[in-house]
DNA sequence: GGCGCAACATTCTCGGTAGTATGTTTATCG
DNA sequence: CGATAAACATACTACCGAGAATGTTGCGCC
């Protein structure tokens, strides 16, 4: 009956740290919004709290300022590149086609998760120039880390591939970034469309990760 | 003798006009610089001035806003653009090279003209939502239709490669799109070294747009 | 049943910046 | 040489946003 009776009128501890948890995320869900649709510096506290239906007060309760916000953004937006690509990592397959499913699984993830993506594309280092406090930047550098730390995954596939004949790239450096550029591009120009079904985003993914590792020459 | 003199004390019209134009020159290569440095809205018209050496009224004498600015900076980078893939277009060679030349001479501009390259990709479309006047709408909207021009350059060649068969895309547009990605890539992740060469330059040109026409598979 | 604390809302301040108004110098032209 | 205008510099205003200070509410717990 206590048990009960706690699950209606009282709250226990682990509810109301999951209460806690569902607000911070919500800011940053609609911080990630604002972002995306103002910018990084003209969307304003003021914004994100509209969004949510609330005041300042609500948003600085939880962050200490809007760099933090923009950090938990940007840190919510690699945990999903991770999420997505960590499965086909653990697969077994021949390069070709691991870099290539890797590739479609990133630009699957920037399609779903586009307010993240585009917003921790509006700034990265740039953004926070000198107004950065020490441990913001300490911060930023751990962002930075595990931005190359994702990029080696695709590196790594890359030399294997070439050790092993099946990839054949003049610069595994260069080939890297030409990969990212091309995905990460998909938030630049893809547009959330209600008419689009989830298939029309599989079909996307597969024909620019196919396009980018098997080129344009026939 | 007049004429000689002329051109050493006094100052003929043209001469004026050309001094104004290099004037207004410098304004937007310190405001590409700025731009590129600390971010469009973080740039200040005092830290423009501050690189001219000079104060807000000498760019408030040549250009009515901070926009102004920006789309000046903006038109100057895609006419480096158009410039510099318009030799190749016109030369006759097969798609499949062109389309390689194209995106060789697409980056060696985007090394060769960081600061207005970088300046454009932190704005866009997104800066400027809502504070914009009618007329800056319309030059947006210039500037959009600009690009678009540009990116055709590229997608007529790969339909034409298509058409031949030299080339093989599931998807022009998104084929397109990859392309542009990766070459405008390049100017997050290229970095100017004073050590840097122009064959190195060349060099990351040629490897990138080998890479993309090509592709990963052996 | 009041005490304390978390989760907000409200209000204010203070720094910074775009834009303006006005002063000052320099050069062209009659 | 004197007038006139361009090309700036200087000084000022008006506004806006981040963050802080303070007030308010409601839940949990002794």
């Amino acid at each position: 009956m206590v048990g009960k009776m706690q699950s209606q009128t009282v709250e226990s501890p682990t509810d109301a740290t999951a209460r806690k948890i569902d607000s911070h995320q919500q800011i940053v869900d609609a911080a990630a919004q604002c972002f995306m649709l103002k910018g990084l510096e003209k969307a304003t506290i003021d914004d994100i709290a509209d969004v949510l239906d609330a005041t300042k007060g609500r948003v600085y309760h939880h962050f200490r300022s809007k760099n933090a916000i923009y950090f938990a953004v940007h840190r919510q937006a690699m945990q999903y590149c991770f999420e997505a690509v960590k499965p086909v990592i653990e697969q077994s397959m021949p390069c070709t086609e691991k870099i290539e499913a890797m590739a479609a699984a990133h630009a699957r993830v920037m399609m779903d998760t586009l307010p993240y993506q585009r917003s921790i594309r509006l700034g990265v280092e740039m953004y926070l120039r000198g107004s950065t406090t020490e441990s913001e930047r300490e911060v930023l550098a751990e962002l930075i880390a595990q931005r190359n730390e994702y990029e080696d995954l695709y590196r790594d596939v890359l030399r294997k591939g070439v050790s092993e004949g099946s990839l054949s790239v003049p610069n595994v450096e260069i080939a890297g970034r030409m990969m990212m550029g091309a995905l990460n591009g998909l938030v630049d120009w893809y547009r959330v469309r209600p008419e689009q079904t989830d298939a029309d985003r599989e079909d996307i993914a597969r024909t620019l990760a196919r396009t980018i590792v098997r080129g344009l020459k026939a």
